[in-house]
Order: C-alpha cells, then sequence, then structure tokens
DNA sequence: AGTGTGTCCTGTGTGC
DNA sequence: TGCACACAGGACACAC
C-alpha cells in the first residue's frame, strides 16, 4: 500500500490529466470499496470540473468546481493509471461496456474520461481503498481528517510536536508512528526505515523517546520522506506510478524486507532481523538500533 | 483514554 | 501441478 510518498507521486501524476479538467464520463463498476460509496455517486462527478488535486497524508483531494471535495484512500493495493490517449491502445479482448473501445482489467473500479481525452482507471485488488465526497469547506472537519497529526514534511512537525505526541505513551514507538494522529502519512516501511536511520529500535517504548532521540528522529522521516519523493514512490508489489511503471526507493531500502542481511551502515556488524509487532513486520538492525 | 487484536479482501510466494 | 499456508503498503471496530 502507499504511503505518504507514493501518495504524493500519485498526485503528482494525476495533475496533468485531471487538473483544471472536466469529468465528461464515470463509469462506476461497484456500489462499494472498503465502504459504501456516496449515494449517485458517479452522476456527482460527471460534468466537474477538478479545480485542483492535493494530498492530506495518503488522502488524495480533488477540489471540484461545486465545491464538493472528492476524497480518495487508496487503502493497500489502490492504484489510480492515467492514459492520456487511451483510444489509441485499444486492444483486442476488450470488454468496455459502454464506450467499446476500454480495455477493463479485473478490480478496475472507477473509470473516468475527461472532455480532454484521458482516461483515468481506479483498481484496487483487495479494496481497502474508499472514497468519499465531502461539502465544501467541510473537508478539515470531516471524519477522515479531524484527528490527523502534522504532515511530517511541514515545518509543524518537529521535535517539540513529537515529544508532546509521545509523552506518556507505553506503546512501542514503531506502533506510536503508525498512529496517524502523531504524525500523518507514515506506514509500515518509512517507519521502518526512519527508525533504521534514527539508531532507534522500533521496540523502545516511546516515551523514552523524547529529546535526544526526537531530534534525531524528526530529521530521519523527513529525509526518508523526501529521499521517497524523490525516487518517484517506492513499489514492492502492488504500487506503481500513475504512467505504469515501478518507483525504484525500493532498491534503496535500508531496513525493509531485508531480513537476514547485513546492516548497511557504515561500521555496524549487524544483521537485520525481523519481528512482529501488533501483527505487522518490523525490520531493524539490533546492533545499532537501541 | 490508551492499547492490543481481529477484520475487511485478493493475490502472490513458498514449502510440501 | 496441486494445495495449504503465510504474508502483504491501512485503518476501522472492538475488547479489555
Amino acid at each position: 500500500m502507499p504511503e505518504l510518498p507514493e501518495v504524493e507521486t500519485v498526485v503528482r501524476g494525476l495533475r496533468p490529466a485531471l487538473e483544471g479538467r472536466v469529468i465528461a464520463r464515470a463509469d462506476l463498476r461497484r456500489p462499494d470499496l472498503r465502504f459504501p460509496l456516496p449515494a449517485r455517486f458517479a452522476e456527482r462527478l460527471e460534468g466537474r470540473r477538478i479545480v485542483a488535486l492535493s494530498r492530506r497524508a495518503k488522502y488524495i483531494l480533488a477540489e471540484l468546481d461545486d465545491g464538493e471535495v472528492w476524497l480518495t484512500h487508496l487503502g493497500m493495493t489502490g492504484r489510480f493509471t492515467v492514459d492520456a490517449a487511451a483510444g489509441a491502445t485499444a486492444t483486442s479482448g476488450q470488454v468496455g461496456h459502454n464506450s467499446g473501445w476500454a480495455l477493463i482489467e479485473p478490480h478496475d473500479h472507477l473509470i473516468l474520461e475527461t472532455e480532454a481525452g484521458a482516461r483515468v482507471v481506479f483498481n484496487d485488488a483487495r479494496r481497502f481503498g474508499y472514497m468519499d465526497l465531502l461539502p465544501a469547506g467541510g473537508v478539515e472537519t470531516s471524519k477522515h481528517l479531524k484527528d490527523l497529526g502534522p504532515e511530517p514534511l511541514s515545518g509543524a512537525f518537529d521535535a517539540a510536536w513529537l515529544t508532546a505526541a509521545l509523552a506518556g505513551k507505553r506503546t512501542p514507538i514503531k506502533a506510536a508512528l503508525l498512529d496517524q494522529k502523531v504524525v500523518a502519512g507514515l506506514g509500515n516501511i518509512y517507519v521502518c526505515e526512519a527508525l533504521w536511520r534514527a539508531g532507534i529500535s522500533p521496540k523502545r517504548s516511546a516515551h523514552t523517546v523524547p529529546g535526544a532521540r526526537a531530534r534525531r528522529l524528526v530529521p530521519a522521516i523527513k529525509a526518508v520522506l523526501a529521499a521517497a519523493i524523490e525516487a518517484g514512490g517506492s513499489s514492492l508489489r502492488d504500487y506503481r506510478q500513475t504512467s505504469g511503471e515501478l518507483g525504484y526507493f525500493q532498491h534503496v531500502w535500508d531496513a525493509y524486507d531485508r531480513e537476514g542481511t547485513p546492516c548497511r551502515k557504515p561500521g555496524c556488524a549487524g544483521v537485520i532481523r525481523r519481528i512482529v509487532q501488533s501483527g505487522r513486520s518490523s525490520f531493524y538492525c539490533p546492533a545499532h538500533q537501541r
């Protein structure tokens, strides 16, 4: 599933096709994703111009010209692909039931066509993703966004904030950083990577992080996210950029999915271990992460 | 309130 | 090849 860098990459990939464009047709192929979709969802998208596309945490926000905001969470396997010249790539085996040329893949749940001729497809095999329509002005107070912590790449996320957010927490730092109220947008991969960079064990109790460790951790989080965005988002299995290309940040993971391999930290003799915390894999170096 | 666990869903990889 | 099982980027709904 996409974490913040992947969602940011998706937003950037969607902008040329969708920002300022009019949705000529919305083909909704099932009534729900993880949750039921809004009433008359496709009809409410059709004819609307997308004024602006943005990201908050792992949410994609599309501001529509009637004031509603179309919100998407990609869940674990959700992805958008953009075909700017769809008609030119029609192939045999087409099963499009309306346009006649559209090739529908399994788990394609929403297909948009813009007046400019782009085709944007939302595909989500596991269907952990979700979409909603929010009223103008109600985005920040919506159930999705109201409790989110600061954006990790913003100035609001600093050692002082993290110290306050972790105060008194008895949960492991790994779980605390996955809590979107503490900081918004981190997931399993980048928490592992940031803790590796900061030299902090994922098992460390969160309330012992404030102080010098927090002052290492905050820049580590910012650096690993910035590097991943720069690389175009990562991809282990399901993530694709909107162009269909794989992100390549996975080639520079230092901890995630590297169980049993030598620690890459210069001078460190450790071997990456995998443990399970609250049902999810954590990868870390026991030698330099304390 | 804070914290840990189970759950939604499908696909893929591994080992027998 | 077939089959069973573990595991996968999230976060909600519970139980304690």
